[in-house]
DNA sequence: TCGCGTCCCATTTTT
DNA sequence: TGGGACGCGA
């Protein structure tokens, strides 16, 4: 029994035991939070006999919480019985049982973004998808922000209301929620019904929350709910790692904590076991530039280890020239590339592929977001929940089968005057209007619908969405789409329909699969078996990772800092982003900015950002990097090279005399790598 | 209703 | 560059 606290510093061991009353822990990174909070729930289980369903673990991401649950079941197999999920999650699963109370049946449907971007533009067709998103991401804003709805104290947002009525609404009529609904709801649900919060309370009797510094004020209001007098609370956070602001995260939220419950107790982990006393020390110094810190001093025993590098390069080709050296040293595992926005992944994605590093990206496009996916997602959503108007319009005709804009409208109208759900009205519509005459167009998807429905209770699931592929059309309508465009997209609809054979039988099966899919964005990529690559991924998405080597990309201006970030006073946040990114490396660290880059196909150039210029003070380092060559004709920017991929620029040349190689960058993004004799140039190889 | 051509714009970050 | 929105003609 003791063994669980064995290894653990008298500060962690403190945290693990303790048992009264609330608990604040404010952790810096590395300093082993996810390690106490695992052996935490362990030592509830076993040392203090705790019955394991009365324990409940949030965390944000999937991605945490999975780890989270496999460290404690390997710490006690009993916590396989424990919830240890994300907010959204459990939410959701509390909606599946007391939806009622909020207006929705078990068999609701969670819209991710597109989905409310498609239900908004439906009701108000006249704005374009930027002035949509703009509202949307209001009412998103409000939604986390305030539990009573009050547009009234959120006027700077200058919503007007009635967007927000039309749009919840047709959410209700749809059987549907929004990612920020889920949380919403089930709080309210909780305030309103004390029956269900007695329910609640009596079965959570410890609440443990990590990464509770991204918490938003609407999570706090659902923890409050959840609380009840004898519950043991306990939140690990950390006010530098808070980087979830723009999606309503307070960072007040760790002050109110100590406000808001009783005897809160405190305990810093300040000591920090993963990285090096050089790259501690840089991060320690970018973070003190913040003001609005409750302040820390992180420390580690560790050895001294590499200096941070920071590398100025003058192409991109140079920059992933160098990462290609920094990844080949040792295993591809241990290398990360962070960057700001998903869109910098491309150019890493296509110099490792033509200089055949493998590399995993981490959830930037979402493989249940491909079209030929959703497809297949937004029958089985239409299926299981008939009143699901998005799910709806994206099948209603496609592929088309004559029942166009014009006759789902009707459907629709017909099912809002009769309460009916767009099934049912489709089917009156299809038949009534025409008692002598042959049934509209519209018959067949009524009858295709009847026919799936059918097979839901009888088919495994991998065979009922082969049936609905093929039955719907959408098999012919891909393969045309594969053949003229040469995609492969047929590829990903088998793959999909293999993955989705592990959920067995019936609505039951279907419905857990959907939620997964909806709330678990990255799960589709970590089947993947090759472990030895390299990890793309965006700073966001490596909350609670590390890598012994961490290259962070793009200190451009303008990137990292981000404009808007700027534009909208958020420099602190971002500057935490970085500290966040710094603190995942456990032995190098390097920090790479590049003064021209190729965008839309053309070479644009950069200034370096502000932090750039912050980490070359902090750092006291003439940054070095660049490796323009010297001595030949071939200067990047010289000379213009013409064949049949069209214009190109030099972009680098190296070595010398015989040796001498030239890379001429087309207009086209094509790179090509040259070797030039006499006064014309050879492609010798082709490197993109 | 649908397919094709043209034009325009683009990149925060995630559940 | 390239994907999506929009308009026009069949």
């Amino acid at each position: 029994m003791l063994n669980l606290l064995e290894g653990l510093n008298p500060v962690q061991r403190e945290a693990v035991t303790h048992d009264k009353n609330s608990l604040l822990i404010l952790a810096g990174p590395g300093s082993g939070k996810t390690r106490v909070i695992t052996t935490k729930v362990a030592y509830l289980i076993q040392e203090l006999r705790i019955d394991p369903n009365s324990i409940l673990a949030v965390t944000f991401t999937n991605k945490a919480a999975s780890e989270m649950r496999e460290r404690a079941v390997a710490l006690s197999p009993e916590a396989r019985f424990t919830s240890i999920t994300t907010f959204h999650s459990f939410c959701a699963r509390m909606l599946r049982k007391y939806g009622t109370f909020a207006g929705l049946t078990s068999d609701f449907s969670i819209y991710d973004t597109d989905d409310s971007m498609t239900l908004f533009r439906s009701l108000y067709p006249e704005f374009t998808k930027k002035e949509a998103g703009e509202i949307l991401r209001k009412i998103s804003k409000l939604k986390n922000f305030d539990i009573d709805l009050r547009l009234s104290t959120m006027s700077n947002l200058s919503l007007d209301s009635s967007y927000y009525e039309k749009y919840q609404a047709a959410l209700l009529r749809a059987n549907a929620v929004d990612f920020d609904d889920l949380i919403l709801h089930f709080t309210k649900i909780l305030k309103n019904q004390p029956e269900v919060k007695m329910r609640i309370a009596s079965q959570y009797r410890y609440i443990l929350v990590d990464e509770y510094q991204d918490s938003n004020l609407v999570q706090f209001e659902l923890l409050k709910q959840l609380y009840s007098p004898g519950t043991y609370l306990c939140v690990v956070g950390d006010e530098d790692q808070s980087i979830y602001r723009f999606r309503g995260a307070e960072i007040e939220n760790i002050l109110r904590f100590s406000e808001y419950f009783k005897d809160v107790e405190t305990i810093r982990l300040e000591q920090n076991y993963r990285s090096t006393p050089n790259i501690l020390k840089a991060a320690s110094a970018l973070i003190a530039k913040n003001e609005s810190r409750l302040g820390k001093s992180i420390w580690t025993e560790n050895s001294e280890g590499k200096e941070v590098g920071l590398k100025y390069f003058s192409s991109n080709i140079d920059e992933i020239e160098f990462c290609a050296n920094v990844v080949r040293e040792g295993s591809y595992s241990d290398t990360a590339i962070l960057y700001r926005t998903n869109a910098q992944s491309f150019a890493f994605e296509r110099g490792f592929t033509a200089l055949g590093i493998p590399y995993k990206l981490v959830g930037a496009l979402r493989f249940f977001d491909r079209a030929e996916i959703k497809d297949l997602i937004a029958w089985i959503s239409f299926l299981l929940n008939p009143c699901d108007i998005v799910a709806f319009k994206r099948i209603a005709n496609k592929p088309a089968r004559g029942f166009g804009g014009v006759a789902q409208k009707k459907a629709i109208a017909q099912s809002q005057e009769s309460g009916t759900d767009l099934l049912q009205s489709t089917r009156e519509i299809a038949l009534g209007a025409s008692s002598k005459k042959k049934p509209h167009k519209s018959i067949e998807f009524v009858k295709l619908c009847e026919l799936f429905m059918q097979d839901i209770e009888n088919l495994t699931l991998d065979k009922l969405l082969l049936n609905i592929f093929i039955e719907s059309g959408l098999k012919m309508f891909y393969e045309d789409h594969d053949k003229n465009n040469d995609s492969s997209k047929i590829d990903n609809v088998k793959e999909f329909i293999d993955f989705s054979a592990r959920y067995g039988v019936g609505r039951e099966a279907l419905s857990a699969m959907l939620e997964r899919i909806s709330l678990d964005s990255q799960f589709a990529q970590e089947q993947e078996g090759n472990d030895d690559v390299v990890t793309l991924i965006t700073i966001h998405n490596t909350k609670g990772l590390e890598f012994p080597k961490v290259i962070i990309s793009g200190l451009e201006e303008g990137i990292f800092p981000s404009a808007r970030s700027l534009e909208n006073n958020d420099l602190e946040e971002e500057r935490r982003l970085l500290y966040v990114a710094m603190t995942r490396a456990q032995q190098e660290l390097y920090l790479t900015y590049c003064s021209n880059k190729n965008i839309w196909g053309f070479e644009r150039s950069f200034g370096k950002s502000l932090f750039a210029k912050e980490l070359e003070d902090i750092l006291n380092q003439t940054p070095s990097g660049s490796n323009d060559s010297t001595d030949h004709p071939y200067k990047r920017g010289q000379g213009v090279y013409q064949d049949d991929y069209g214009y190109g620029v030099i972009t680098k040349a190296v070595g010398e005399g015989k040796n001498l190689l030239v890379f001429v960058q087309f207009e086209t993004g094509f790179v090509g790598r040259f070797l030039p004799e006499f006064d014309s140039l050879e492609l010798v190889e082709s490197r993109y």
